[in-house]
RNA sequence: GGGCGAAUAGCUCAGCUGGUUAGAGCACCUGUCUUACACACAGGGGGUCGGGGGUUCGAAUCCCUCUUCGCCCA
């Protein structure tokens, strides 16, 4: 009912103009449309150096989203990232590009549309291969890309004159090429040998995209009969015994003394009766299990291996859909009446069979990690098959050079170590896909001679060799990391190494990820920069952390515990939820959110923007829109001490923003140093920083020292309002990259300036960084004792409080100024009055020769050693004994606390190895607060004495 | 099983190469609609910096060890 009360007021006139509380939503996407309009995010190729221009690049490239994805906030944390940096290089005078786009995601893609053709009663196998692509391509185009506005919505202040599409024919003409390129340089090869299979994308998978999962299983042992000797067997243990039908082998440890008598023996399979032989390979564990281990070459990465040393067969037991084999070569291998049935349902059978023939020694219960589809989370089947693999060696070692010569750092530093172990151990990569969306692998093969298989950059209808047209492009399509890694250069235009967005946004800049795709994507990016570029795409790998609900659940569709960004800008803004990640992040931590209380969630967020706002307001009610002077046509004698104090907290406040951001790019070496590996891109603490200035410094305090200033007119009020409108004008250049919207609706808003200079461009977004030592007095500023205002205003509060004054009362305040703040304790009791509600007057001399024949007071001791006294009577409204008694037990407290750390100071200094070891200035430090203890103890000690008595 | 990391206020986190009385946001308590802001203001409570040992004049910070969590890889 009061808030009612208070919006309904009609106070002034500008009120009507500018809301209590910022709305967001009334501005935002308006505000992003003129942005849009003015293009104010396109970046210019001839404004770059490396063009003849006169700024440096600074280029981020967007983590594409899948095209059919949806926004989340992950989504939001990760663009909030790059967009705080684009836009603060922006200002900072570089020519920022952040290229935008999408990925065709293939197995994400298809599985929706076979949804929906399963939904009609149709399949993919009906329609065909060519209306199968049609259909995508024409889903995509209509309901695709939702993401990217969304992305708008949020402020991203992306070019999206280059939106980019890893399926488009730019794109792909990369991806043909790159592929083509590594073929010819025999980088690319045919492999056949056990990969990840998702029995139900139909698809085999890359060794990341088939994760691990904690599963509970259970361990069968299984005792395998000797073929000629019933009475002698051997027990193997496995987590999958359907795959006893196809073992090939049973392994022992050539040193095994247990087995050795039996290597080279027969065994028979259980089930169906297949004779296998005992082998010796040093892969078997002796010490693990039994010491024997089945081989399954065709369902085993590992025992493919051992069965290529034993040259042995592979028989594959199931078909693609993980059913155990209607069909094939090696059906005699499964009984009849397990034929086409599932995996899991056939593994339940056939333990059944075991327990039945009595093979089945025990079970236990085995927790281990199972392979699942990262797209469908099915379990992975390991199958022998043929796919296109890329030769990683060869392209890794550059990569970890760049890392390990600082030519590109990673943040957290953590992750550096976590780079290099997996690519001092890296795999081929499995890039052929049994998919119809994506590209298709550009090799060509000739039904009538046969001849060896060639990539194409063009398609091809006739053989080479032979002249035949009977010739047929492979099935398979590549893998969409296949496009995704060549992102940083196809975006720009790559494979024309002449393109004009290579020529100058290459190598980029700052790559911002979350650490999930460090292998899928980051480290293979910076092999086909390297490969193809001869240089990296980036020097700085920012990875942060992952958005998770308060029980550290990540967010998840299945879970139902995500939070909506675009229901945070409905309720409380772009900028509240830019805000509230950006403050709420440390480097590579993850950011908790409460999904079920979006109000508390972003609170943050939504209280720094009202406040922000509420100082706009205060500015233009109290400042009006008359120009102001520019700082610089101050006389400097004219500041006042609060104004002097203000404009040094804001270039620490700049300063200390710019070494949160930290250097933008390694020297002219190109390499970072030890020391710069790890500083900067701390975007927490540069929020803090510009919220403290902002807050704590402009509003709580200038701010209100200012106001009697204005109200009083005249040339000081002239100079208060140029040094407020200066101070509010850079908050605001600092805070655009976080908040972009509330900023420049704040800034459009800003009085202009009385000698008719601009301001900067058109917009905020567009306008420059602030810069330190902006103003020109700074340099005759030798102190500024703006401290006397903070702790006296502080102490006279904390009396008021303990003395629970009535907040409406005025007191009487006796200001006893210590030798330092003599000269300017007269122009600042005013102030302080005014920011306690108290009259202050000087007295000439420390209180505690006072005190005594006025009567009992209240005292308060000041850092710099000035005092402050309040009668008893004005506290109390008349003074009795409990109050003296009260008082008297209040300054008792204080003195012992501060003898307490006085006695630690001494001791400290008292201490020849402290005084003689540790540094000047360390030494120094202590030596000054023990002078400032001291005396506070004796002006303490002193009142005591005069108020308690002395005993 | 291998590698890496974390443990600081009720919660989420800062605290850089060791040197103040260990900070912030949110939450909590008290008071206040003081005409920019109750999404605010003023004041306040709350931490033996996971346990133990060591190095040092001095350790939340460096080393060892234990405990508990987390991540990556097999």
């Amino acid at each position: 009912m009061t808030i009612a009360n208070r919006e309904t007021a009609p106070t002034a006139a500008v009120n009507d103009e500018l809301p209590t509380t910022y709305r967001a939503a009334e501005i935002e996407a308006a505000l992003y449309a003129r942005w849009q309009a003015a293009g104010t995010d396109v970046a210019r190729v001839e404004r770059v150096d490396r063009a003849g221009g006169d700024r440096q690049p600074y280029t981020i490239v967007m983590p594409p989203p899948n095209v059919t994805a949806i926004l989340h906030v992950g989504h939001g944390l990760n663009n909030a990232v790059q967009d705080v940096l684009i836009r603060w290089r922006r200002m900072a005078g570089d020519e920022a590009l952040w290229v935008p786009g999408t990925d065709h995601a293939g197995i994400a893609t298809q599985n929706v549309v076979e949804k929906q053709l399963a939904a009609e009663g149709s399949s993919k196998a009906a329609v065909g291969r060519d209306a199968f692509v049609a259909r995508t391509t024409q889903f995509v185009e209509t309901t695709g890309g939702q993401i990217l506005d969304q992305l708008k919505a949020i402020g991203a202040s992306a070019d999206w004159s280059r939106t980019a599409y890893t399926l488009s024919p730019p794109l792909s003409t990369a991806v043909t090429e790159a592929f083509v390129r590594l073929f010819d340089e025999g980088l690319v090869y045919r492999g056949h040998r056990v990969i990840h299979w998702c029995p139900r994308c139909l698809t085999s998978l890359s060794d990341e995209e088939a994760e691990f999962n904690e599963t509970q299983g259970a361990l069968y042992h299984i005792r395998y009969l000797l073929a000629d000797d019933p009475s002698q067997s051997i027990v193997v243990a496995t987590t999958r015994p359907e795959t006893l039908l196809g073992d090939v082998a049973v392994a022992v440890n050539p040193t095994d003394e247990r087995y050795a008598h039996l290597v080279g023996k027969l065994l028979v399979l259980p089930i169906n009766g297949v004779r296998i032989p005992v082998i010796a390979d040093d892969y078997t564990d002796a010490a693990f299990g039994s010491g024997a281990v089945k081989i399954t070459p065709a369902h085993d990465p590992n025992d493919f291996e051992v069965g290529m040393r034993h040259a042995l067969d592979a028989p594959i037991i199931m078909d693609a859909d993980a059913r155990m084999h209607g069909a094939g070569d090696a059906i005699d291998r499964v009984p009849p009446l397990l034929r086409g049935v599932d995996r899991f349902e056939a593994r339940e059978r056939i333990v059944n069979m075991l327990r039945d023939d009595g093979a089945l020694v025990k079970v236990e219960a085995h927790q281990h990690s199972v392979r699942h589809c990262y797209r469908c989370d099915t379990v992975v089947e390991p199958r022998l098959s043929d796919q296109w693999f890329v030769k990683m060696a060869p392209l890794a070692k550059p990569a970890l050079e760049a890392v390990r010569t600082g030519r590109i750092r990673i943040m957290p530093e953590r992750w550096e170590a976590v780079y290099i172990n997996w690519l001092d151990g890296i795999r081929d990569w499995n890039i052929s896909r049994q998919l119809w969306w994506g590209h298709r692998v550009p090799v060509y093969y000739c039904d009538r001679c046969n001849t060896v298989p060639k990539a194409s950059r063009t398609p091809v209808t006739t053989c080479a060799e032979c002249g035949s047209d009977r010739v047929r492009q492979d099935e398979d399509v590549l893998d969409t990391w296949f496009s995704s890694w060549l992102w940083p250069i196809s975006t720009l235009g790559w494979p024309n190494e002449h393109a004009a967005d290579l020529k100058a946004f290459y190598p980029g800049d700052v790559l911002v990820t979350a650490p999930e795709i460090l292998f899928f994507w980051v480290s293979r990016m910076i092999m086909s920069g390297l490969h193809f570029m001869g240089d990296a795409p980036y020097h700085t790998v920012y990875l942060h952390g992952t958005v998770r609900d308060m029980q550290h659940r990540k967010m998840s569709k299945s879970l139902g515990n995500g939070i909506d960004p675009m229901d945070v800008v409905r309720l409380y803004g772009a900028d509240a939820l830019r805000w509230t990640m950006i403050a709420g992040m440390g480097m590579g931590v993850d950011v908790l959110l409460d999904p079920t209380d979006l109000e508390k969630s972003f609170a943050p967020g939504r209280n720094f923007l009202t406040k922000l706002w509420n100082i706009g307001r205060f500015l233009l009610t109290k400042v009006g829109t008359e120009p102001v002077q520019p700082l610089h046509a101050i006389a400097p004698e004219s500041l006042t001490i609060a104004d002097r104090w203000i404009l040094d907290r804001l270039d620490v406040a700049i300063a200390e923003s710019n070494a949160a951001l930290g250097p933008v790019r390694p020297g002219a070496s190109g390499r970072w140093t030890d020391a710069e590996r790890t500083a900067g891109m701390r975007l927490d603490a540069y929020a803090d920083t510009a919220r403290r200035f902002v807050w704590n410094e402009l509003a709580d305090w200038y701010l209100e020292t200012v106001k009697p200033r204005l109200a009083a007119g005249g040339s000081d009020a002239d100079v208060a309002r140029a040094v407020l409108v200066h101070c509010f004008d850079n908050s605001l250049r600092l805070l655009q990259p976080i908040i972009p919207f509330i900023t420049e609706t704040l800034w459009a808003k800003l009085p202009g300036l009385r000698d008719g200079s601009p301001r900067g461009a058109e917009f905020l977004c567009t306008s420059a960084w602030p810069v330190s030592s902006a103003f020109t007095g700074k340099n005759e500023i030798t102190e500024t004792r703006f401290d006397l205002v903070i702790n006296a205003t502080i102490s006279i509060r904390v009396l008021r409080n303990e003395y629970k004054v009535k907040p409406g009362r005025i007191l009487a305040v006796t200001l006893h100024a210590a030798e330092n703040d003599r000269s300017v304790a007269p122009d600042l009791i005013e102030t302080i009055g005014a920011l306690t509600r108290t009259t202050v007057s000087l007295a000439h001399s420390v209180s505690s020769e006072t005190s005594a024949s006025s009567g009992s007071a209240a005292h308060a001791v000041l850092p710099g050693g000035s005092e402050l006294s309040i009668e008893m009577v004005e506290l109390m409204g008349e003074e009795s004994v409990e109050d003296t008694a009260r008082e008297c037990a209040r300054l008792k407290s204080e003195l012992e606390n501060t003898v307490t750390i006085l006695a630690g100071v001494q001791s400290k200094l008292g201490n020849e190895s402290f005084t003689s070891r540790a540094k000047p200035d360390v030494v120094e430090g202590a030596r000054a607060q023990e002078r400032d203890l001291s005396q506070k103890v004796d002006a303490l000690r002193r009142k005591v004495e005069a108020l308690c008595g002395t005993r």
